[in-house]
DNA sequence: TTTTAGCACTCTCGGTGCGCGAGTGCCAAA
DNA sequence: TTTGGCACTCGCGCACCGAGAGTGCTAAAA
């Protein structure tokens, strides 16, 4: 991406501004008036046509205003975007929000979802963290009826899994309370692949528990993590999605788990923290071509990350979002980091503000 | 509700089923060519005139086509629609999918959701089966580091609540377990309130947990349940919708709860069983005008309850929609039963088809 | 060399008028 | 009570028009 003149820049970042603030095409006229530039509009014409001709800009047609291109909402991401953050009151009732809440892991995603949505107007997808490898933190077997028992699985960082299981036998609970204790001795701190080489010479009730609980451990570690979202109907109240057509991108984002994970895989690395901005789909998402999504992984790398973001419209207030996302992030990586890392120091009275 | 004439019956639920079908107001001779009726396009024309009089049907404007009004789509579903059933192979592949997951809880609302979404094309909604009252069925203390532990509580009917805690002091996990287990002893199958006055005289950690559980528990009678729904993007893309003013029903009753809630308690008594169809809001929420929803309960009454639901335009096909409706609660109030209620044989082999 | 003023040009938008066709409402006959 | 006939209404698609906004170009000014 070459360098612009800073006058082409300024006038790139005015017309992206305008644009996002109005939603209508911007003229060279409007522009001076409003800004008050002291050039004439037929100079910033001329810094428009150049920057048509060189794809920052583009017209719907011959007699209307400038509209920015993916290319020139790019530009104005990657270079006229100062790093900013949230106005610090702004900041500070979101930080109380989160420290309300932090004993239940339950509302972090909803909370993270609603803030989101609601700081950038725009809709919001949370992903669950999930454990880069699941590993076995307690196990406990409840009888519920006859031979039916339901296993609960507490793995580390707080994610539960349980699944109902028949036995061949009725037990007492006493029985199954037992039986779970000597597994949680002998598994506490394991991944699946640990465990197993564990399980021959075991009583055969703890074989087929442990069994069954490396079955879930694999599945945790493949199945895609619950997705929260909010803000859908504030979204698609605006101009570009009255229009039935373009909403389909962004239902798939949203309600599509398998999208939303190609998505994030393409645009997002492993790295935590980087926030990533997707304009337009990048070409590689049809259906997105409408949408601009800001997105950032949290957690705590290579031991559990989950992703979060704003989807909207390519005419977006990128500087709120991005600000948006990044301190959401940073939030929820707390929230993580204390859960996750054993031996941390828990709930800090360090507020992040 | 008057009687029609059989004549009328007959013009009104055509009228309905080619409206649904088509979209497009229906005129009077193109409905007698369609259904090759034995009497002119006038005679149908003058029972159209009398039941537009009557409120059943409405003209957009003088030379188009009837179109049902939403009486006339309720006289639809109460009288002209046979109590019918999905076709035969269908239930098979639905209760085979269920039968699949039964031992996962956590899958059954998904699952419902999107068979719901997917024989209706319409969008879904499911709550999570709600225990009228929570009763206690287990806990376990899980410590996570230092003082901050982990309480897992299990209720009847398999919902989990967790909840993390910081204790005064730094306890062992066999310290906890104990402790777990004590309170184990005394407090299974116990309501909230019955758990409160036995809590004087325990020790004081035991003291403390069993505060917080019984809070947990409260809290559990009273929040709302998770909403599961799918089939957004498939419903989005119906004529009635494609132009964004009429979506905002659509998606708070998709995304807010609380609106949720308001509709259901509105629609639905307590008795699990019967499938109940609101249309175009019934006056009562006029977010909906355009919409219909066709509603369940399903669990065991008095003991564990959620809804379900599809949500269309009123031109919908109220006959699948219906049957879908009936026979997916029949198959979750199943599960929910065998989950809940203990004593009884579970999961009976005899297959529900 | 860069900026500016002027001007012709283009194209959307809103409003208007018109013919077509679908579908109705009504009436008189069957 | 049903039916054929017929006048009538009204939305839709189309073309047309004028106003206004905004551009691109050119030539003069800085």
């Amino acid at each position: 991406m070459e360098e612009l003149t800073p006058r082409r820049q300024m006038v790139l970042g005015l017309v992206v501004r305008e644009f996002v603030r109005t939603a209508v095409p911007v003229g060279s006229r409007a522009l001076v008036e409003q800004y008050g530039l002291n050039v004439s509009p037929a100079t910033v014409r001329n810094e428009m046509a150049w920057l048509e001709e060189q794809g920052y800009l583009t017209h719907p047609h011959t007699s209307a205003g400038r509209v920015p291109t993916d290319q020139g909402y790019r530009y104005f991401v990657e270079r006229l975007l100062r790093e900013t953050e949230l106005p610090s009151p702004e900041r500070r009732t979101i930080a109380h929000q989160f420290q309300q809440i932090r004993r239940d892991i339950d509302e972090w995603m909803p909370l993270a979802a609603s803030v989101l949505a609601r700081t950038t107007n725009n809709a919001a997808v949370v992903t669950a963290p999930r454990a880069t490898q699941a590993r076995y933190r307690q196990l406990q077997l409840v009888s519920i009826q006859g031979r039916l028992v339901l296993l609960v699985m507490v793995l580390q960082g707080g994610l539960i899994k349980q699944q109902m299981l028949t036995l061949p036998d009725m037990l007492s609970q006493a029985v199954l309370s037992e039986a779970a204790d000597r597994l949680n001795q002998l598994c506490t701190g394991l991944t699946a692949a640990e465990i197993e080489p564990r399980l021959p010479g075991l009583p055969p009730l703890e074989t087929d528990i442990a069994q069954l609980a490396v079955e879930m451990m694999r599945r945790a570690d493949s199945a895609g993590a619950a997705v929260y979202h909010d803000g859908l109907s504030a979204l698609l109240q605006e101009p570009e999605f009255t229009e039935g057509s373009r909403t389909r991108g962004v239902l798939r984002v949203i309600e599509e788990r398998s999208y939303l994970e190609a998505v994030l895989a393409d645009a997002l690395g492993p790295t935590v923290g980087s926030v990533q901005v997707m304009i337009g789909g990048e070409g590689r998402f049809d259906e997105l071509q409408a949408c601009s999504l800001v997105l950032s992984r949290y957690g705590v790398a290579g031991l559990a990350t989950g992703a979060l973001g704003v989807v909207g419209p390519t005419r977006m207030g990128y500087d709120r979002a991005i600000s948006a996302v990044r301190y959401v992030a940073g939030l929820l990586s707390d929230l993580v980091h204390d859960a996750f890392v054993t031996g941390a120091e828990p709930f800090p009275p360090a507020e992040r503000v």
